[in-house]
DNA sequence: AGATCGGCAGGACAAATGTCATGAGGCCGG
DNA sequence: CCGGCCTCATGACATTTGTCCTGCCGATCT
């Protein structure tokens, strides 16, 4: 038998992420050998442990799984990346890819997936869900600014323009051409169905 | 040895409800005799498996793990009830002891602390988080009258006054009377962070 | 060099939003 | 039976938001 395949495991939520550790320590050929609860602390993890593969969610503390994707391919170029996150965002998908990532599962679907795909993803394979790529490719890439994503973040929280453009080191004209822009692009009437739209289509 | 804890598990997402069945499973003296990931389903799986033990997540399709706790408190009267959420809302705390729950674990913290709930709930004991139910304590019951929490979930994903007034059949006046007394209540400036602040509180 | 795009800003205008005062009816507890 | 709360509704008002147009600058591509 040979060695077994060495897992990284990112994932904030405590008991999700130990009950994935426990169920992937169950399997003979594969050691989870570092638990990472927060997205800073990826890449110095990996460099200290020296995974095969990484198992990255997205939505961390810290930065997220997708920024630590992209650093962590330039720091350990032969660990393979593996996205595991609850929402199958077109943009996700296509930021994951873009970062370098071998793989994108969602948190549905059974939990035998996630060992078989860890076997594939070492072997060179790319795991992707079929329905979900082809999503991706038909919602077409991000077509919001790096501003008007910014924008967009900071109005998130129900800020007012004048809040947003003090936080961002704007006018207060140009953050209403901004959010209008960023209206106009999601199809949207106001600046709440703009967030959600952005957010539903992972360009946030 | 006795016979072993039937327990019910209600959790939307696939990959955490089997890794938590399993792990449950993994334990001698508990058996998982249900799963389910649609709040709608719980009730009648209850009656079917007649489990001594439900652990109901919170957010579900279909009706919440809260809505579903009261009724499965009055179908099943020797449930007991464990609910297991990703969020640590004062509200939700509170809601779910109102709902008959005998315990509240947020999904932090370790997967151990899963098992052991399940034992302490069967055995009697309230399961609860003691810096959680401070808070719940200290952060007051919901101000909110049920119009304003309507309003305010119909507002949540956008909809203008216009579309609000339509939904909840009521004239845009009392749509707006209603934003501007949760916009107060909860101390928010638009509705955008008076969503958010009841969100956080577990108000909606 | 010219065209295009993104970042930035101002002004003017219409529409939506938030506030307030006021008042009707219903229901409950003291 | 009265006071208090909730529901529902108007109208008036100030503020905020969203739209559109104009303009300047720098980078990039052709």
């Amino acid at each position: 038998m040979t060695a077994p395949i060495r897992v990284l495991l990112a994932e904030d939520q405590g008991m999700m992420r130990g009950a994935l550790a426990l169920l992937l320590g169950l399997e003979e050929d594969i050691e989870v050998v570092a638990k990472v609860g927060d997205g800073d602390a990826i890449v110095p993890a990996a460099q200290d442990a020296g995974p095969d593969v990484a198992l990255l969610d997205i939505e961390l503390p810290g930065r997220s799984g997708l920024d630590a994707a992209a650093e962590l391919r330039a720091a350990l170029p032969d660990c393979r990346i593996l996205i595991l996150t609850t929402f199958g965002r077109p943009g996700y998908l296509r930021r994951a890819m873009e970062s370098g990532a071998s793989g994108f599962l969602v948190k549905d679907g059974p939990v035998e997936e996630l060992a078989a795909a860890v076997r594939r993803v070492l072997r060179g394979e790319r795991v992707i869900d079929p329905a979900l790529a082809a999503a991706a490719l038909s919602a077409g890439p991000n077509p919001l600014t790096r501003r008007e994503v910014d924008v967009l973040n900071a109005a998130a929280d129900g800020s007012t323009v004048a809040g947003i453009a003090a936080r961002l080191h704007l006018s207060q004209s140009t953050v209403r051409n901004y959010l209008s822009s960023a209206i106009g692009k999601t199809g949207s009437r106001n600046r709440m169905e703009a967030v959600r739209a952005a957010r539903a289509n992972g360009w946030l």
